[in-house]
DNA sequence: CGACACATGTAACACGTTACATGATTTG
DNA sequence: CAAATCATGTAACGTGTTACATGTGTCG
């Protein structure tokens, strides 16, 4: 949905051709995650098939201009304004992976821990050095940097979340669930009501 | 993909049936992030297409069966061992909204990050009153509030976050950027090499 | 009987991503 | 000329997700 999203907000600046979408988004968000040019006009066309662009004059050179809409222009408003939020089921895959493998017997979870905390580790250093180098005096490189701070404190929270789950874990080591086997259940229909 | 690894991973335990699956991965990663059922059958066609499981018998009830192959177990032993990778291009939305956002002419770009200041604020006060609920001397309600705890120390990370880019932001703020006029590049073909 | 859980499956769609085809134009 | 960039587009694929159809068996 970001991808999406940010193309139209590019494009409520004014009418803009693809290959310059692409040139202005990479501009923008730092050429870190530089946009597959053909990504652009498949999103152009899925954004025309919602009513939220339209596709404009051809220009002498032979750009092709597309315009946002009125509704294209509201619906980056609604974006702007409202936060981003988080959903519950959010289903990271760390997360997921953890939680999934505290249950699977013959899984050493800490070991799988401590070898997320490694690499987490390593990233992190590699992020803060990085970060490190960012002119903080200069506004364009702070905006440009915004996606590795992003990527750093994310790191950190990641750092933290792992040594708090160690910590859990050590203290009261998770029971491996077994398959549920199917004999130990009844056969099909609606179960009996739990008492 | 991590669905998809996830089923894998249950059924390195013992065959199952799909239904089951459900029942399994509900139970393993709580019911927070309950999978719909059809996307179980869905994500074992795709498995047994990659050659990682295999149809197996039907039995007595009807319950149709699917057996992990070895690649399948290889696959879960490579999952397992190797820590999650947190590509460069992430592209999180709220980074990528953030990013753009303050290079957007007309957009108060301070505005938007404490909207998102509230809201990631009101997101973590929840997390947080809920993970205090949690039984931390129950071995199973840990594993079980892990996917809570994750939830908690991302929100701590993305409020950290906001705070130190609405810091920098202020103290350096960023000059928005007009759309490049395709009147001040060249027309078509390779540009002159900048010097 | 009706509601509900159990159970399997199909079909479509969303967004993101990549590979490929095609051609114009300019620089070296 | 060759290589590189500018530029447009198509076609396919990947995972995740949902809606729908269909049927069985049990409990109240």
């Amino acid at each position: 949905m970001s991808v999406r999203q940010s193309l139209l907000a590019i494009l409520d600046q004014g009418p803009c051709y693809g290959y310059q979408l692409r040139t202005e988004f990479d501009r923008r968000t730092g050429s870190i995650s530089s946009l597959n040019v053909g990504q652009i006009y498949n999103t152009l066309d899925r954004l025309e098939r919602d009513g939220l662009v339209t596709k404009d004059e051809v220009d002498a050179e032979g750009h092709v201009y597309w315009r946002i809409t009125r509704a294209g222009s509201a619906a980056v408003r609604d974006w702007l304004d409202a936060p981003v939020a988080r959903t519950e089921g959010t289903r990271d895959e760390l997360t997921l992976k953890l939680t999934l493998a505290a249950t699977l017997p013959g899984v050493d979870i800490a070991a799988v821990v401590r070898a997320q905390e490694v690499a987490s580790r390593a990233r992190w250093d590699d992020l803060t050095a990085r970060y490190a180098q960012v002119d903080a005096g200069d506004p364009a490189s702070v905006i440009a940097a915004l996606p590795l701070s992003a990527a750093l404190f994310a790191a950190e929270g990641e750092l933290r979340w792992l040594a708090h789950v160690e910590q859990r874990l050590a203290s009261h080591p998770p029971r491996a669930m077994a398959l549920e086997l199917s004999a130990e259940k009844p056969k099909r229909g609606r179960p009996a009501r739990r008492v």
